[in-house]
DNA sequence: CGATACGGTCAGGCGACCTGACCAAAACGG
DNA sequence: CCGTTTTGGTCAGGTCGCCTGACCGTATCG
């Protein structure tokens, strides 16, 4: 018979409460030293490096529309956290180029989102988290066939 | 060392990428027969019964306002899935209550969740889809001292 | 070299929320 | 009891994070 999952909705929803607080978390980690910035900029980051890509390229990665992700990086480049060089191997497109401030700003991030992730492993322990982990890249298919993640 | 987690963000942001894999599944499901809804709408019915309850309690139990939920339940009495009757034991008060249109979306909505889950299962197994139910309730404090869901 | 693809930008729209302002009925406190 | 506060509902308007459509100019490919 197994757990009972009660109400429709609730049982995976859950997976957004857990996201939401995760993120809410972070927001306001990190809302107090850039007031400026709204939570959608925080997307540029959830990948890589940002640094000398193409503002289509940083679309691609986060799933958005050029568009869209062309007024986050304005908005970003406004307050002095990027600019946008030409790129010389082709005229059409500008390089984004992380300032000491958004480096700083990347910095941040990353110390805020393991702020998060050590105040769950001490709930859940080393071995749940990791669970967690496992499962999560399971049912996203973020895994290759040697268990690597992609 | 223990696994990896790779690029900021990139870690619990799964848990968005699975929630929102799950949501459009449920939302490819539906929106054949239920054209006419916008994804909001489901959220009405994450929650127990919706039958007899005011548009305020719906609003507090989704989390939103109540003049966010005032939209979404005046979109779904247009479209014939409830009606809005007096509450005899309070004059200000209007009780939300399905029609048989509305009972069969309910019904619907919680079958299509039933797919998913049974998709979850077959690729986790019963121990690991139990497993990440338990660690997000966890997480999410959905959970009472004995361990039986709130 | 012409057709097509691609990077970037402007304009406009929409969905899912929000705050503010009200009204009328209810509940509360002296 | 009666005045104050709370509460349910509604209207109006705004914001944020996305979207589509339409362009321009450069790159690339047949």
């Amino acid at each position: 018979m197994s757990t009972e999952y009660s109400s429709p909705g609730r049982w995976f929803g859950l997976l957004r409460v857990a996201f939401d607080q995760a993120m809410a978390a972070v927001e306001t980690e990190l809302g107090r030293r850039y007031p400026e910035l709204r939570p959608a900029h925080l997307q540029l980051f959830r990948f890589g490096g940002i640094d000398g890509l193409h503002t289509s390229e940083l679309a691609a990665h986060a799933g958005i529309t050029k568009q869209s992700m062309h007024e986050l990086v304005t908005h970003l480049e406004r307050h002095g956290y990027l600019t946008r060089a030409p790129d010389p191997a082709d005229s059409r497109a500008r390089l984004v180029r992380l300032t000491a401030k958004g480096r700083r700003l990347e910095k941040d991030l990353v110390r805020a989102i393991d702020v998060v992730r050590d105040d769950w492993r001490e709930r859940l322990g080393e071995e749940r988290l990791d669970a967690l982990w496992s499962i999560l890249q399971e049912l996203t298919g973020e895994v290759t066939p040697g268990g690597r993640t992609r």
